[in-house]
DNA sequence: TCCCGGAATTGATATTTATCAACATTATCA
DNA sequence: TGATAATGTTGATAAATATCAATTCCGGGA
């Protein structure tokens, strides 16, 4: 992990998220001042649950897991990519981290003090709005999330997990998976064993074709009614 | 459920939730303007998913429960007492209802205008700040909820569900539940049948008496014990 | 290049949990 | 009050899923 300042200003940050995009050059500016950037190689963890959390972490290369720590096994939350963040609900509460976070590849993020960021929230009503506003994006998401992994046998939890990589993570098909299995089980909650029998079960179905990581949905109509039905 | 002008003003509301402390007099009155008192029957729907959410919602009176409708199963997500209030997700992403609730006790609501209450976040920074920790505190509940219900076994889920009731909802040991074996099942994410089965066998156990609707902990270390062994 | 260790795969088996059906109990209401 | 429906309970069985063990595959160093 490489700390270093940032030759460029948030200013001209071309990654910069479009959170900041009710920020006047003032308040960008007392973000600039409080930040700071960060490398991390794949597999490495950005931060770990039960741990102090005082920042605001933005990533802007790479690609990252947010992880609960459960007993033995991790579930994994979220995928996170450029250009979104991490802003853990302990900010507000108990100033821990309540899930962990870890690289999945090579990655960098730049990381603004929360006190700086919790003042800008208090000064300027149109980011707290995006603010709450994302949090709430989050908390939808979250049901369905439980709904999936409640209600839904392993079938549709792997079509969930494929279809979020596709869709929302990748952006395409076919895609590259830089998951490991063991991480595509724990976004599905389900073993690592289990979770490779159903690939395999979708390829024999013809509903994917693998190749080491290499995964191409060639029925998308099939794997979104999989989705559907559970 | 019937609609009627409560006769007191915010301002001297008994019942007031710990939300509104931040808020000068000015502004309970505002809300005081925007808001109706309504009563619901236990068992009567106060909202439900996918309907337009243009409200807040503080629990004045009895017993809810919000719940997520998913395929043929519901599954609750919190049991809501005075004053709590309900204010989803939703409001701020699509104006829709991410999740139902109902009245599980004969129960009275106040609801309020939700634009008033989005203007009072913009206006107030502190009210603002309170809201966030809120919504904060019910996601990191919302985290040990998923890992209770996808990695801890039937026992350890029903263990949790015990707990909640005994020391948040009915704040008592013993305690009357006013929930029904279905709901008991829903809060797990179990069937019902296998909810009443762990039930017994915690009474074989000792860990409970139950007689009906009365529930005895007898055991509470050994319960918190199985919570946490899962 | 060869070896090693971790990840991926597969099969056999045990465990967990749901479903179905039957019956008992309780609440409701005319 | 008695009939009737809803809720609760139990047992038998089937389905879903995890676990364990044994290979195989693959990439990165010495």
């Amino acid at each position: 992990m490489t700390k270093f300042h940032h030759t460029l200003n948030c200013k001209d940050c071309k990654s910069k998220g479009i959170i900041f995009k009710s920020l006047c050059n003032e308040e960008l500016d007392m973000i600039n001042q409080n930040r700071f950037e960060v490398s991390f190689k794949a597999g490495e963890i950005m931060f770990k649950q039960g741990t102090p959390s005082p920042h605001f972490l933005c990533l802007t290369k790479g690609l990252a897991k947010i992880y609960i720590e459960g007993r033995g096994k991790n579930l994994i939350l979220a995928l996170v990519k450029p250009v979104e963040y991490i802003f853990g609900p302990g900010v507000y509460v108990d100033n821990r981290h309540h899930y962990s976070a870890a690289a999945v590849e090579d990655s960098t993020a730049c990381l603004v003090d929360a006190a700086t960021y919790k003042l800008l929230i208090r000064q300027n009503p149109d980011f707290a709005d995006e603010f709450i506003k994302r949090v709430s994006n989050q908390a939808i998401y979250n049901f369905e999330q439980v709904i999936s992994l409640t209600q839904k046998q392993m079938p549709g939890r792997i079509a969930d997990a494929l279809i979020y990589l596709s869709e929302f993570v990748y952006d395409s098909n076919p895609f590259e998976m830089s998951l490991s299995r063991q991480d595509l089980a724990d976004i599905s909650g389900m073993s690592k064993e289990s979770a490779i029998r159903i690939l395999k079960d979708f390829k024999d179905e013809e509903i994917l074709s693998i190749d080491g990581n290499s995964i191409n949905i060639l029925n998308p109509r099939l794997l979104k009614q999989i989705s559907e039905t559970g």
